[in-house]
DNA sequence: TTTATAAAAGACAATTTTATCTTTTATAGA
DNA sequence: TCTATAAAAGATAAAATTGTCTTTTATAAA
């Protein structure tokens, strides 16, 4: 559906925009804790997200992420964009090379609504908008420990 | 979203279904030919999919692989459940190994619906449908060349 | 200017998925 | 029974994704 390095990055950023009001930058090791993902590779997806200006870095001490308030603004869809790319939303979902109304596969019409339901999904929720639901405790970023 | 393999098992299903009337056998090569997945691959995919009766196979002399009445019926989720599992259908879109109404994820009720989409997608559609629209001409297995 | 800190960059390793090749088994017909 | 045929099974290989570790670069404060 969406790789692993992607959702890792949408709960990495819903936490890092979480914590705007506060005014604080997050270092790698508190972003990767919180939202249970290895370290390392949380760093590298954070740089793409940086490169990409889905969230802002700085270097040094004193330094970490942070989320600007533009930035907040952002489609979710945006994130998926900078790490997998946008083909999840364009595939067929029997995998032909093309596929269209013209060219359709058995499935193009049943598969294009999950599709686009995913789309809008993800194009029609802002950052902000699922940081504030972590922040009123209606929703979570991190495994339950069991 | 689903894997390479469990697409060309879907394609390869349904040009089997689609030559039922028939009453032939089709053997690997073709089938691969056909739906444009790597024949080895694709050999091994069939396998999966003749021991989960999706289809039926034959060895040795006049032998290859075919579909029973009886299969045609089953919906094409079954293809899925064989060669990836029904993880998709139940997993959370920002991967919280539990995610539910009780503990959900920011996404979860936009996700919900394009996964349930997804879900009906496959649970409601037929072998048989599939097939009858490839052999009336209205949509295709294949990829065009160009 | 030096030092400490934290991200960026780069190299590498493990795992999973995709793909291929070889050998074995089943079966039909001569 | 022998032979030819086609799938099954098994062993590998290649590619992609996920994950780790080390070195470099930027920056703030003393």
């Amino acid at each position: 559906m969406i790789s692993k390095a992607c959702k890792y990055g949408i709960r990495a950023t819903i936490f890092v925009a979480s914590k705007q009001a506060e005014g604080i930058k997050l270092n790698i090791k508190d972003i990767a804790r919180e939202v249970d993902a290895p370290e390392a590779f949380t760093a590298k997806i954070l740089q793409v997200l940086n490169k990409n200006h889905i969230i802002t870095s700085l270097k040094g001490p004193y330094g970490g992420f942070f989320i600007e308030d533009y930035q907040l603004e952002q489609a979710v869809i945006n994130i998926v964009k900078a790490i997998d790319g946008l083909s999840v939303f364009q595939e067929c979902g029997l995998g032909l090379k093309q596929c269209s109304a013209i060219h359709p596969c058995p499935m193009h019409d049943q598969y294009k609504i999950a599709r686009d339901a995913l789309l809008e999904a993800f194009q029609n929720t802002t950052i902000r908008q699922l940081a504030a639901q972590v922040n009123e405790g209606d929703s979570y970023i991190n495994n339950l420990q069991y």
